[in-house]
DNA sequence: CTCATTTGACCCTT
DNA sequence: AAGGGTCAAATGAG
């Protein structure tokens, strides 16, 4: 599959100015309560209306039939070939549609031997588990999970957890989903469920732009097993530094990125400007640490791309 | 009583 | 058809 979608340079700054716009409202987002209907509401709105001006705003490439911007809002207007008709079972498709469109991302997790813990450490959300299948040729089953606040606040966040068959001490665990509970450590509405401790206030979103901006170091490896080094911000008369080449379809990232939304993050500011879809990458955390001191990720893709990404990380 | 987990059945994708 | 993902009734814990 090829995309070739080098971005007009014109456009950088405008979609760079949108997308802070979006990460600030959703940094607002993190400290309203839901309960204040009004404010939410309002808010939810001018998130939407961004994102609708993001989505304008895009590089077009007519060779690539999937449009959709991947956004928190997880209603990805896709309409290659699903036009099911609404009789009946249709949520249970649409289900099923977004777990095949959406971002993954891979962990391994861990756990001290003598800590007396059956499974991976908190990552920071409260998860309620709903089912456990045993997979052919694994040794141990893999157990899954979705968000505590689906039902209530619409959060579409799921992860699945299976204990690794060559290290039992290691867990793989693959979140699926951006979280949009964005729950607040002290908040009084919401009664704490499954999870005994305290919400990790570290684990708040955080916002790749910001974070990451700062010093980004990249390595994209071709499917030749060539590889390229890029540095942000980039190294003066270097203009090839930040140009992307196609063929270049695994990304390693070394960063500090905070919590699990960065690489949510990151996954969806590379298909915005890639002008790609919410599957089109999935990311591996090539780290055993505990998720806050995660320092690399690696992104996939099968594509080749092309685009210049220096004046994202500046 | 309420909410989380377990578990077999069912549905969807490959 | 097989395997993986989800549902939902039954069960358990607090």
């Amino acid at each position: 599959m090829e995309v070739g979608a080098e971005f007009n340079q014109q456009e950088q700054p405008l979609v760079c100015k949108l997308m802070q716009g979006r990460e600030l409202a959703r940094q607002l987002e993190t400290k309203l309560e839901p309960s204040s209907e009004l404010p939410w509401s309002l808010l939810q709105q001018i998130i939407s209306s961004i994102e609708d001006a993001l989505s304008m705003a895009k590089p077009v490439d007519p060779m690539t039939p999937l449009q959709a911007l991947p956004g928190p809002s997880s209603d990805s207007p896709r309409s290659v070939s699903d036009d099911n008709d609404n009789s009946d079972g249709t949520e249970r498709r649409d289900v099923s549609k977004k777990r095949k469109t959406q971002m993954k991302w891979t962990t391994q997790v861990k756990v001290c031997p003598g800590s007396g813990l059956e499974g991976p450490i908190e990552d920071g959300y409260s998860w309620r588990k709903y089912g456990q299948k045993d997979i052919l040729g694994a040794k141990h089953p893999r157990g899954y999970y979705r968000c505590t606040h689906r039902s209530t606040r619409d959060c579409p966040a799921t992860k699945q957890v299976q204990r690794s068959d060559d290290d039992p001490s290691v867990f793989n665990v693959t979140y699926r989903g951006k979280h949009r509970c964005h729950q607040q450590p002290n908040n009084q509405s919401q009664m704490p469920t499954s999870s005994p401790r305290p919400q990790n206030q570290q684990q708040q979103p955080q916002h790749l732009l910001l974070n990451l901006g700062s010093s980004l170091h990249i390595k994209a490896e071709g499917s030749d097993g060539h590889h390229s080094i890029f540095s942000f911000p980039s190294t003066p008369t270097d203009p090839n530094n930040h140009i992307f080449s196609s063929s270049q379809s695994h990304i390693n990232f070394t960063g500090t990125p905070n919590s699990y939304d960065d690489y949510f993050s990151f996954g969806e500011l590379m298909n915005h400007h890639l002008g790609t879809s919410e599957s089109d990458f999935t990311g591996i955390i090539s780290a055993t640490t505990p998720p806050s001191n995660t320092p690399m990720m690696e992104l996939e893709s099968d594509l080749d791309f092309q685009f210049d990404a220096s004046s994202f990380f500046n």
